[in-house]
DNA sequence: CAGGATCCTATCCGATACTG
DNA sequence: CAGTATCGGATAGGATCCTG
């Protein structure tokens, strides 16, 4: 099992020490903050887009990564996916409500970290 | 450069690509997110603890990761470090108001997160 | 077009041993 | 006590090839 174990080991549950964190909480969160996570939600939240214009966007992500990135977010709610039957296939990815709560969030954290340390005096 | 160049990339400060995310923004947060660092700030937020509370604290953690830790969040100011120099040698740790900050902003995300996408209706 | 499968590297992280 | 140094296993992430 090489790759399906990366972002499937909620499933799995093979030895779950549980002394640590597996709450799935942490799990959305390694997700979200994940490489390109971010960016994903990022670019999905101006607009729906396709599978390869995700790529486009962001610009040097691999096949695997992206592929990897949605699924992981799909799952967790995050992502919606849409398929539509044609010739070529056509997929596209939007983000969710709960995405667009979990971004806001994460960008208010973003901003505090950029602002530095500043404002402390400690 | 076996260890070192893991969390001291920042100091390093070669390439700057710009292009995804050399941002020091970034750093702090994957720091923050890195498996201990969260339970360092929140244990640290209750109280100053030494080096060795601390890993009773954590329970599981590698004297490794918890020096790497430590070090990651005392350079980006979240995390203060106070040696008295007595003997045996004895050295405290606590959170910066910056750091108190962010914790805070991550805990608001960790919430939404654990409330889940229940209220989408999407 | 939208991925899955495979291979490979870089990095993470824990266990252990050693130092001031 | 408070770390540092080193080794080795586990994982994340990337490159490439292949398929429906």
């Amino acid at each position: 099992m090489g790759e399906g174990a990366q972002l499937a080991r909620v499933e799995a549950g093979g030895r779950s020490d549980a002394s640590h964190e597996d709450c799935p909480a942490r799990e959305v969160l390694n997700h979200v903050t994940s490489r390109w996570g971010v960016w994903v939600l990022i670019a999905l939240r101006d607009a729906d887009l396709r599978y390869y214009e995700l790529r486009r966007s962001l610009q040097g992500v691999s096949e695997k990564m992206l592929a990897q990135t949605l699924r992981a977010l799909v799952h967790d709610g995050l992502v919606r996916r849409e398929v539509e039957p044609t010739t070529p296939p056509q997929v596209t990815y939007g983000i969710t409500t709960f995405g667009t709560e979990v971004v806001e969030s994460l960008e208010e954290l973003f901003q505090r970290i950029g602002r530095g340390p500043g404002a402390a005096a400690n």
